[in-house]
DNA sequence: CAATACTGACTGACCAGTCAGTCATTTTCA
DNA sequence: TGAAAATGACTGACTGGTCAGTCAGTATTG
């Protein structure tokens, strides 16, 4: 087994250096920008000094970003070009140097800017007193408007499709997307099971269980929807009847 | 959007003849091999005449597949290189277009052959009599020997890592696996309700939801077992429980 | 007028696909 | 039967296009 990870495979060529894995602002690449790394200086207009520069370059930045989201998205890793990238930011090639190492650290922030702020967002809003029904209700409506129909979903896809091929971005997803889902998923259920309204108790053990209708959700819509449309929301509705005994009826 | 498949892309180049989809054994290429479409001709050593080129010739031939399917599998599908490919299955790169009429072919015809099998196989006995969650019981079983404990999981997962840029691609797989395998289940179903065994009628209409636990066991194996190992047996176990209504126990 | 941001032509590696030539097997025919 | 001819299988150096990453130079800003 060969096994060499795709980037630019220096094979057996000159210096071209690299880096174990993901890119932690403060590489220290030549130059570095000024909204480079981190901090994005909410400042929205307002009069700090230098504020102009840095809401500009901020500016780029998320155009480079949303730029290769998309390019991404649609080519994959290895076919997509950085070239394009640029074009579709409007911005010259080199200029994605000044904010990203490389093409895998677009990457990966990307998919870290794409999916780690709605894991939050779709956690349950803790309502104490409600039905257990109710939240998981609130939670497949939330899933369903925020990922399933945006284009979040290609995301979720590009991270299963290139993640066996990242190790690091696979161990990131685990740890900040699918940890966190399933932990919130699993409250849930403990909450329900607490609350005598679902009597499955496995479930606490496999939260995944609940989870896998949403994966097929996203896989579904993403590779076969064009030949049969699938209504994840009343599948994941239906799938609530099944976890919370309401037997028969549609 | 540009949306341009990956292959090689002939951008504004030369002649490059290309071709709608898939490889349709009988393509015609300038010369073409004695075993290269179908037909194996399964004379296992007899004094067929000329069966000694024949037998030489699939055996390549399923070499050539074999280290195509490690290399695709271990880098997608723009990142893998033919050359690698060649040296893997102890060949000349010039030999694989002898078989194949480019690297988009060989891909096709190993995703096919790696799962089209197995979907045959997979489906239940028809075992008239036997209670409906014995024939679920074998199908779990039969489907996590036969793909999840096998490379046959990583090619599902190459199928839904690379679908989405191989349009024809995802829509044999939808004809070829994706159908049978929901028809199978579907049938499954329905025969389970009809004995009474199984009181979630939605089930029928959303099969998604029996398979979808399948499904997660795959993705899960390919990119988080290393963090958090999964038993998918036991899952889909489990899930079996919820679907037959076994309230409690573990 | 620095300093900083940006540009895009350029380099060097890379790789799918080709094809002229070599080697092996089978057929033909004396 | 044995040798030459024909057919088929295989090879790998080569071509032409591609693309990540660089850097000298230009623009913009404070």
């Amino acid at each position: 087994m060969t096994m060499r990870d795709p980037k630019t495979a220096p094979r057996g060529g000159p210096a071209r250096q690299r880096r174990g894995a993901a890119t932690e602002p403060g590489a220290k690449p030549r130059r570095r920008k000024s909204g480079a790394a981190a901090e994005p200086d909410e400042s929205g207009e307002g009069g700090q000094p230098s504020s102009r520069r840095a809401a500009k370059s901020a500016e780029r930045r998320a155009a480079i970003v949303a730029a290769g989201l998309q390019e991404f998205v649609a080519r994959g890793y290895t076919a997509t070009r950085l070239d394009d990238v640029a074009r579709r930011a409007g911005v010259a090639k080199g200029t994605i140097y000044l904010y990203f190492k490389d093409k895998e650290a677009l990457f990966q922030e990307l998919i870290r800017s794409a999916l780690v702020p709605v894991v939050s967002r779709i956690a349950p809003q803790s309502g104490e007193g409600q039905s257990a029904r109710a939240l998981f209700e609130q939670f497949v409506q939330t899933f369903v408007r925020e990922i399933v129909e945006t284009e979040r979903a290609d995301v979720l896809r590009l991270v299963l499709a290139e993640g066996a091929r990242f190790p690091a971005l696979a161990e990131f997803h685990y740890r900040e997307v699918v940890l966190r889902g399933l932990g919130a998923i699993e409250q849930l259920i403990r909450y329900g099971i607490a609350r005598g309204e679902i009597h499955h108790t496995v479930l606490a053990k496999f939260p995944q269980l609940v989870a896998a209708p949403a994966l097929m959700a996203v896989i579904w819509q993403g590779l076969f929807s064009k030949h049969a449309p699938l209504d994840a929301a009343e599948m994941l509705r239906a799938h609530l009847d099944i976890i919370f005994d309401q037997r028969g009826a549609t």
